[in-house]
DNA sequence: TTAAAAATGATAGTATTACTACCATCTCAA
DNA sequence: TTGAGATGGTAGTAATACTATCATTTTTAA
């Protein structure tokens, strides 16, 4: 199995489409590993312009400012994994089988290859569990979400959301639920790596125990 | 009723105790009031010196930094909050009951006496919705857990996970839950009032819309 | 092929942030 | 009344978050 997958990310992201040309890549590969290496907070435009030897001028072409970069790398993600479950759920017609199979990709690490985006991955995983809630907790967020910069999340949730609804139609909180799903996700993975005590994990890994919380708390909430 | 609560905040969390003088008090006061109508990004030491006319050195001598202000009005919050939960529950005994009066306080504003604290309690809880995933969203996790910095929020989800424990001793994720729930009922109030299409508000109002989505989570969870 | 256009590099500069240092003054308590 | 502690005022530094300008290189289109 060998294909190219390609999104469009929202244009409004970017000064200049990264995609097109082997620098923009550059920058948007390197910020993914070094926004990983020193948390989003402590990552500036100045130390990824010394990292792939360019300027600081250079990343500014590409992307007015390190919110819209991180959005932007958001962006590729959630449309990444929008794909990944369209892609698992098709040829299946349980509802329960397909909710189970979103689960298991909320939980699990993204696949390794996707064509010409050698993202690091492992990365990637990291940085949407550390750092995507500040894309949103910003004081700006009505202003940045009418360039629809949020639309891949809710297509995503929508998405899963509809399937919540087709396996029960009178659950009350489809949406609700699924964004807590998400959202509990990367808490539970982060709680479990840093405040464990906050979680029940025990002998089992990170990943099942998240993945097995999250199956409790969906399946029991929309029990038919 | 009258009477004084009063909580020792984490002394790591301060240079100078700023609950021994007015100044101290006006600095966290207005520390609130700051970052609730800035956003805590935008917040800085040089823009609260200038509102309550004081100097960056002044306030230096107070917190170390901005963080660690955000980590003790968080503190503040979360003691208090553990303050409530005690008070409400006394005399109950039916863990159901409990249970519904935990998720009451976790989706309602806070009680606006408080002694001395006159802090403005509607700008607290919008802090906590929107910033408090920033105090541990960080890089240096695992130095600033060391002081015990989270200590208040830990107890009070104990606190609540164990009566989570008490319903159901046999539900396997009270701790999990907990937090699913605290940070969900941020979470969905942050969306319902930002980006309502991820969620299921309806002609409800948030808080009561937050308030029986959070008890049909739990208590469908833990059913026995 | 050549000239124009676009992309990048190099350098510099500004305003703001996140501090630290130092000294003067003021106050209150022994 | 003296002296410790709290505060004010000023200054300074390094880093951040940009913007501007100009030179060079690369691409493209006529």
């Amino acid at each position: 199995m060998d294909f190219q997958v390609s999104f469009n990310v929202n244009n409004k992201l970017f000064v200049k489409d990264p995609e097109n040309t082997d620098l923009g890549r550059q920058i948007v590969k390197n910020a993914i590993d070094l926004i990983y290496t020193l948390g989003f907070e402590q990552f500036t435009f100045k130390k990824l312009a010394i990292e792939i030897q360019t300027t600081e001028a250079t990343i500014y072409r590409y992307f007015e400012n390190k919110h819209k970069l991180l959005l932007y790398i958001l962006n590729w993600y959630w449309s990444y994994m929008e794909f990944l479950v369209m892609f698992k759920l098709q040829n299946l017609d349980n509802p329960e089988i397909k909710l189970i199979a979103v689960i298991d990709l909320l939980t699990s690490d993204l696949p390794v290859n996707s064509g010409k985006f050698d993202y690091n991955k492992k990365f990637l995983n990291q940085i949407v569990i550390s750092e995507s809630s500040k894309a949103y907790l910003v004081k700006d967020i009505s202003e940045i979400n009418k360039d629809e910069v949020f639309k891949p999340y809710k297509d995503l949730c929508s998405k899963i959301a509809d399937l919540i609804a087709e396996y029960n139609p009178n659950y009350k909180f489809p949406k609700s639920l699924t964004t807590t799903l998400i959202e509990s996700s990367h808490q539970q993975q982060f709680f479990a790596d840093n405040l464990p005590k906050l979680t029940d994990v025990n002998e089992l890994n990170q990943k099942d125990f998240v993945n097995s919380f999250l199956k409790d708390l969906l399946f029991k909430s929309i029990l038919i």
